[in-house]
DNA sequence: TTATTTTGCTAAACCGATTTATTCAAACCG
DNA sequence: CGGTTTGAATAAATCGGTTTAGCAAAATAA
């Protein structure tokens, strides 16, 4: 470790920052070269069989457990499952879906996996199927039907076992159609009108009605909310709980809709304009953690101070809320809970046990974790003169 | 959108903060129960066949675009490709790639897919991917051997037609299978010392030599570097990197090494014992974003200020290094540049054009975004006592 | 006119498993 | 002793495609 002056490779290559990029061969040694030899066909259960003497029925039998049931003898049983474990024998999975229709992968669609909310989502999920033998495979949805359903088509002749979706508007269809189609599903984050089936959500309508009274509690008299211009019932929910809370005082609406992109330069910029607008504002909500931390790369463009000019709160947790200067009020999703409520309902579905029962809508609470950015509103900030 | 009070279900459940989670059946129409006669067998090559009194072999022959190359007469191409679209026919893939080996997916193995960086890179290849008529899995290896290990055995046989990994440490032998058996393999982020493969990543002895002298040459004296305690080639580099440029000044070298977990708070803990051990330090350098990050809330728990009493750089942008007070110095890698030629590379020896070519060594150049967090070292800070 | 090619299409083999139906021998039964 | 069970193993069908090899009729060549 002490001394590795060139272990990048050997060339000089200066890449200091804005330098061109340096592309060279790799030095060939050829004592590796050897390593080739490991191109032994992968062996099949034909091979087994043959390389045994018996048949490829047996083998499969053996190797799937049922040689009791199959009158297998137990010197048989021996034999096979030594030479299988020595050869490391391991059953084309390709093959064995084909003709079982099942694959023990489980498919994760998710709206961004580049988002942390999901992205976390996807880790809990992944280390609980993994310990029940499954194995996850995520995708990006991006809010688009028409991608979406081709990655639903594409899960389903590759004989997926399960879905866990948070659909986009307008793939109704499809989904009604895996189902129908017997496909183990489970929705979350947003509900899918016209599809009855498992779901997992936070209460959002709720938790955004609490967000919003607790600004008002504060003495904040003109709370915007930011949100996407999307039809989906969580953020429809949200709307309503804001609304709802302010109605309730019968205080002004200030309402921003913004379209999903996943550039944040575009939401910072816009946010910004909204925000220069409309300076009558003394609080902000967001409805995503995305809009958060666009949010506040736009609050400090217009040169406002958190919370005294400007008080914040953003849907969902983020390293950014926390370590904010001043730290940012958020609605945390609780994580955990939702990836366990999510695989538990999944895998229960997978066993098939709970057979024909009715959808259920698994409704979790939110938290609102109250911090720095939403100080009590100053008396009479006449300050502001401009 | 206006009156829609109980959008949520129904129930009155409200799920205020620490309330207990809501569970119920979601109210049942049966007018709806008539969407599973979706329930038609998908249907295969030789449903059609059949219907057109042809052979399946036609078929196959026709919607593969082999008609001409085979003879089939002008007159059964228009009909089968008519009939194919009206009933919406599309191949069981699993039963295709069982016979052609092929898939038509890339499966994208990164550390830990929560991590912003490996986000970012998955979302940005996916996108690329897409565009070539190819699909992407993403998973995380938690850089652990033992799962990387499973999880390739498991995409080798389900036929996968492409891998784009960062290795974690002792799987040299999995992947040089993999190169034998001719499957194409990118690796990036982490080189891995004996396989010979293309390999994507930044100058990172180069970039970390950088920033270190970046702090250097701004007068801190005591600065220290968090990493890992991983022989990975990127954090040797980063060692390497900040080693060489305080050997120069011969100054004294702080190296704190931490374990990989994925539970931050542990990675806080650690940092925060360490910084209160080590009040000489002037400037730190964390030599991954997840380290930076729990290194801020370490910084803020011990009172120090950036940058008057520690400064700071992180390795890998982040949200948090952009929005915290004060910014953030961060050694960035060229994310889009990165998942540009990791999927170039890969699409190349799709192709199978540049067959038997040397493999590559892809160094980008990161870029130092100088912030904040390392103002000019205030002349002898003799003011801390304790 | 016969031999050869070309055209248009298909039967059958194959990919690598699982599962059903069957065989053959030994044991059991009345 | 003939007939039924049982035990142990297997041949063959199947999953749903692709690909090879080949066939019959039409067209061309000799």
């Amino acid at each position: 470790m002490s001394e590795v002056p060139d272990k990048t490779g050997g060339t000089n290559s200066t890449a200091v920052p804005y330098s061109i990029s340096t592309i060279k061969a790799i030095s060939e040694d050829p004592a590796d070269i050897k390593t080739l030899s490991n191109l032994k066909k992968k062996l099949s259960i034909k091979d087994l069989a043959r390389e045994l003497n018996i048949s490829a029925t047996s083998v499969s039998f053996i190797l799937n457990g049922k040689a009791r049931e199959k009158r297998i003898s137990e010197e048989l049983v021996r034999k096979v499952e030594l030479y299988a474990e020595k050869t490391g024998y391991k059953p084309n999975s390709l093959a064995r879906s084909l003709r079982t229709g099942k694959s023990n992968i489980i498919v994760l669609m998710v709206e961004n996996i580049s988002n942390p909310f999901f992205a976390n989502i996807a880790r809990c999920i992944e280390d609980k199927a993994y310990r029940s033998g499954y194995k996850i495979i995520y995708c990006s949805t991006d809010n688009n039907a028409e991608k979406t359903r081709d990655l639903i088509r594409m899960y389903q002749d590759r004989h997926v076992d399960g879905y866990i979706i948070t659909p986009p508007e307008g793939i109704e269809e499809e989904v009604n159609g895996l189902i129908a189609a017997g496909s183990p599903v489970v929705l979350f984050d947003r509900h899918l009108p016209g599809v009855k089936e498992d779901f997992v959500s936070i209460n959002n309508e709720e938790s955004t009605y609490t967000a919003t009274k607790h600004l008002l509690d504060r003495g904040y008299r003109q709370v915007a909310l930011i949100t996407l211009n999307s039809l989906q019932s969580q953020m429809q929910d949200r709307l309503n709980g804001y609304e709802r809370a302010l109605k309730e005082m019968k205080l002004p609406r200030h309402i921003k809709e913004l379209a999903y992109t996943a550039d944040s330069s575009v939401l910072t910029r816009h946010i910004t304009a909204f925000l220069k607008r409309h300076t009558e504002l003394d609080a902000v909500i967001f409805s995503t953690n995305y809009l958060g931390v666009s949010g506040i790369k736009a609050i400090n463009a217009t040169g406002r101070r958190i919370p005294d000019e400007l008080a914040v709160i953003s849907f969902d947790d983020h390293d950014v809320f926390e370590l904010n200067t001043p730290s940012i009020t958020a609605i945390a999703q609780p994580i955990e809970e939702i990836a366990e409520k999510l695989i538990t309902t999944l895998l229960g579905k997978l066993d098939g046990k709970n057979q024909a029962h009715k959808p259920q809508d698994i409704v979790l609470p939110a938290l609102l974790l109250v911090r720095n950015s939403t100080g009590f509103k100053k008396a009479m900030t006449k300050k502001r003169v401009r």
